[in-house]
RNA sequence: GCGCACGUGGCGGAAUGGUAGACGCGCUGGCUUCAGGUGCCAGUGUCCGCAAGGGCGUGGAGGUUCGAAUCCUCUCGUGCGCACCA
């Protein structure tokens, strides 16, 4: 990069940086970006009325990492202020404000080998971050930025805790109710009734336990192998009392809403796969032990039930196993006892023993087979199930490497050999002969229509120190209490020691013990509950990392109001439904794939909750969402296998790349430090300003698409944004040299189609072609050398969402005084959208011959008779008949011979 | 194994079923400059041709259509999700 411009004024990073720290900080002197509420602190003094039309915007907040950001970090942060500001230029009242996910883990282990408090480090990240998002120039609400581990967002982190412990739910009526209700209606306030009904609710229950971590984990934190999604430790299945919330009480209203929501298919559909709802019917087998009940979404295939399997964990098993059996199927069962699930997992063959006892197929009496095999899951349906080695390929081969029976009742589509002498399926469909058959096993008695979820309630508490306290103590009898509002927040005690006690990460055998257990003054407390002074012992469990995001849309609405989490008129106002049957939620939610089940998924089901408690009028927490791609690098290793510096790797003209003269291999993946490929906003913005790097993320590709970044690419934006300088700006003298001469037709022309054209991709997300829009306008007025405010100034305006600070600038050098933030986007005008001439493609069979320069208003007999003389179509249609002309005025004319 | 998404120049990517490759990077040439850089102008899918023009071309094979990158079927590849879920 030379050190001195050859113009004094150019539009260098130096300039850039200048005017970009001088916008940043007018902005924030004069509010500029302050969104005013109906009610409460944020109402405009002076009693102004909102504009009915507002936009809720958010991105999925960061974690404040301490290693910084890079380049692709801001990707969907410069995507919503884009829209915002665009938004703004609509006449919206948009609210755009950026919080902190603050609590997490990597702040505990820096604590855990530095004893700095996690709370320092992370707050010293946190303003590390807004330092690095400040120059990029959003256009957010400061007043109403903040982070989870603030005592006042706590504090209602914690009274939404207790608002779903005191309910439960009520099935007939679908919805959350108050505990004290459900106290009146049973006629008692025994814990060991009432306790069972919570929302959020203590159980001893098999949980993920992973002793690397020395936590336990939801079910949505462990991977398929049974490792935790951090870290990658093994997680074992331990029976221990833990908190749960009991979100599959909500399975159904989680399913259906989906099709409210305007969200991405393949987000839709990983929720649905996790909820798991399945439709079918359960159905009893008679035996010697009692019913054996089993779940099947294929009760059509009832007929073709030769054998049935339970899994080895099923508690009939014992009962139904003969003397002769008990031996093989102990040892079975020891064997499986022995296994991991992972283990049983991998062997993919299937084994099992048989009880020696039979049980009797409802629908024709006969009797099958019992067998103990492992692929039966006892956490799915009922633990057992009837085979059809006819309609199951699983049990199609158990039943091969068991030698047994198999009777045909499926041909095609259709049932067959599946009748007794009450109701016969033989012709009937799938469809039509689960309806039949169910409705003859609700009249025998011998089973009903029935769904399962694979979703399985929240596993919500864990064993580590940075996170929300519980806002519960417990009674000498073990009873839980939520602590009254005025109690609020519960923080966390000062520790000696911040780690929870971690193992073995294959120490299966060991107990968690949180690190809040260890601080007995603050364990044991005295308090006076509304009956005297009494002591208490405090929950030393902490909240998941998921608690602060679950409701974090909300607070952005009343970030400081004391007395409610959000008052019900700014709720309404920024997340109510607007048309009737509407869920409401925020209007636009960008953010990356990997929360699609995990966070969005507890989101979605807190502000149920609350809507059902009649906190809330919104139904759902984010009405669209966008998920947008990632930035991703090259990242290079040398002979060693060792990462080396990306920026210092050479492309040589082969097209190999050396690093130090010496061959590395390329690999393509995130960007990070560990493989030396980080490139950060601050090298950007040194290099070449704020507003470049905002243009270049955005031009670069479709915002849902991830790509990889390339510093070199950079500079053209550079030269995009240096060429609309220059067509204001003289590069020389650093006068401003707008003309005030009308502009000739033909920029008018271009101006207009722009405009129409990047007001639609501004609407659809489509950044990187409304760029490429802005670009081909700015190049042709530098051709023409066309100067005149009046396409300067829409040229600014199209500009500023996209590079805001560069804009103003210009708007300022065109005469005007304050902020375009609130101008109008520009409108097309139609009369300049018609042009005086288009061109018409002739083709032949469907390829192009020939071009034609015609009016827009010609008629089709006036384009088949041009097209038709021209001496090129003529000669391709080289004297064949002419057998049909296809016109679609005025741009096409297919000629078929 | 099942499900979803995606395959277009050297690279990132444009194309309501209607001129494939907008815009940008890179590259080539010209002007500017002592030179480099910046800036400006022109060119840049591929093959045949001096040119006019023509052939081929959106992973592959079929199909629908006057016309397909776009719709349908099959197939190959890549990515993501789920995975013995009855």
């Amino acid at each position: 990069m030379s050190s001195e411009p050859s113009a004094p004024f150019r539009y260098t990073a130096a300039l850039a940086a200048d005017i970009e720290s001088r916008w940043q900080d007018r902005w924030e002197a004069e509010g500029t970006f302050e969104a005013p509420n109906p009610t409460g602190d944020l109402a405009p003094s002076d009693g102004r009325a909102l504009p009915d039309d507002k936009y809720f915007i958010m991105d999925m907040f960061p974690y404040p990492s301490g290693s910084g950001l890079h380049v692709g970090h801001p990707l969907g942060y410069i995507a919503t202020d884009v829209v915002g500001r665009h938004q703004r230029m609509r006449g919206k009242n948009v609210l755009h404000a950026l919080g902190y996910d603050a609590y997490g883990l990597p702040a505990e282990i820096h604590a855990i080998s530095t004893g700095e408090h996690p709370r320092d480090n992370t707050l010293a990240n946190i303003a590390n971050m807004r330092r690095q998002l400040r120059r990029l120039g959003l256009a957010h609400d400061p007043r109403r930025s903040f982070a989870t581990i603030d005592p006042d967002f706590v504090r209602w982190t914690q009274w939404i805790f207790l608002q779903i412990f005191n309910s439960w739910y009520d099935p007939e009526a679908g919805r959350a109710r108050p505990i004290s209700e459900l106290v009146e209606k049973l006629g008692t306030s025994d814990p060991a009734v009432i306790d069972t009904y919570r929302l959020a609710y203590v159980s001893e229950s098999p949980v993920n336990w992973c002793p690397g971590l020395g936590t336990v984990l939801a079910n949505e934190e462990v991977t398929a192998d049974n490792r935790s999604e951090r870290g990658n430790f093994p997680v074992f299945k331990r029976n221990l009392r833990q908190w749960q919330m009991r979100i599959t009480a909500y399975a159904d209203r989680l399913v259906d809403d989906l099709d409210r929501v305007d969200w991405p298919e393949p987000v839709k559909i990983m929720q649905r796969n996790w909820i798991g709802r399945s439709h079918g019917a359960e159905v009893e087998f008679a035996s010697p032990a009692g019913p054996i009940r089993v779940f099947t979404t294929r009760p059509d295939t009832l007929f073709g039930a030769t054998f049935m399997v339970l899994s080895p964990e099923h508690p009939l098993v014992d009962a139904l196993t003969t003397p002769e059996q008990a031996d093989a199927v102990a040892a079975y069962r020891r064997e499986a006892a022995a296994k991991t699930d992972v283990e049983r997992q991998e062997n993919k063959e299937k084994t099992g023993v048989r009880t020696g006892s039979t049980a009797t197929n409802p629908v024709n009496g006969e009797q099958v087979p019992v067998l103990v095999a492992d692929y039966v899951l006892m956490g799915y349906g009922t633990g057992a199930i009837m085979a059809v080695p006819d309609g199951d390929a699983r049990d199609a081969e158990f039943a091969e490497a068991q030698g047994l029976p198999t009777v045909q009742v499926l041909d095609g589509g259709t049932l067959v050999n599946s009748s007794n002498d009450e109701v016969s399926l033989d012709g009937l469909s799938v469809e039509d002969a689960k309806a039949t058959i169910i409705a003859w096993l609700e009249k025998q008695g011998a089973g009903s229509g029935t769904t399962t979820y694979r979703l399985r309630d929240w596993l919500f508490s864990r064993q580590r120190y940075w996170g929300e306290p519980f806002p519960i103590v417990f009674d000498e009898s073990g009873n839980a209490i939520g602590l009254p509002d005025s109690m609020l927040p519960v923080e966390l005690p000062e520790v000696p020691d911040y780690s929870p006690r971690t193992f073995e990460p294959d120490d299966a055998q060991s107990d968690p013990e949180p690190p809040l257990g260890r601080v007995e003054d603050w364990v044991n407390v005295t308090l006076d509950l509304g009956d005297g002074p009494r002591q208490y012992r405090r929950e030393t469990n902490t909240m998941p990392n998921w608690a602060g995001s679950s409701w974090y849309e909300l607070r952005y609405t009343d970030p400081h109001n004391a007395d409610v989490v959000t008052d019900p008129a700014n709720e309404a106002y920024w997340l109510g439904p607007r048309t009737p049957g509407s869920t409401g939620g925020v209007d636009l939610y960008v953010g990356g794939v990997e929360h699609a089940v995990l966070h969005l998924l507890y989101a979605r089901f807190w502000h149920k909750v609350l809507f059902d408690l009649g906190h809330v009028s919104s139904e759902e927490p984010f009405q669209r969402l966008f998920n947008q791609g990632y930035i991703q690098a090259y990242a290079f290793t040398d002979a060693r296998g060792v990462y080396v510096p990306a920026e210092d790797v050479v492309e040589e003209a082969d097209g190999t790349f050396t690093y130090e003269g010496r061959p590395v291999r390329r690999e393509y993946g995130k960007m990070g430090k560990s493989l030396k490929n980080s490139v950060t906003p601050d090298d950007m913005y040194e290099a070449y300003g704020a507003d470049t790097l905002r243009v270049y993320e955005m031009s670069m590709g479709p915002l849902d698409v991830s790509r990889p970044w390339e510093t070199r690419a950079v500079v053209g934006s550079q030269r995009f944004l240096q060429r609309v300088w220059r067509l204001a700006v003289d590069e020389d003298s650093g006068e401003t040299v707008v003309s005030d001469e009308p502009p000739t037709e033909e920029s008018l022309r271009v101006l207009h189609r722009t405009i129409e054209g990047v007001a639609a991709d501004m609407e659809g997300l489509r950044f990187n072609t409304a760029v490429a829009k802005l670009i081909e306008l700015t190049n042709h007025l530098t051709k023409v050398d066309d100067r005149s405010r009046a396409v300067l100034e829409p040229l600014a305006l199209m500009l500023a969402p996209l590079a805001p600070h560069l804009a103003e600038e210009l708007w300022t050098r065109l005469g005007h005084t304050g902020t375009l933030t609130f101008e109008p986007f520009p409108v097309a005008d139609p009369q300049y959208l018609v042009a005086d001439t288009v061109t018409c493609v002739v083709q032949v069979q469907g390829k192009v011959r020939a071009k034609l320069e015609v009016s827009p208003t010609a008629t089709d007999d006036e384009l088949t008779a041009a097209a038709l003389a021209e001496e090129n179509v003529q000669k391709s249609i080289d004297g064949r008949e002419v057998r049909k002309v296809i016109v679609r005025a005025p741009k096409l004319v297919n000629i078929v011979v």
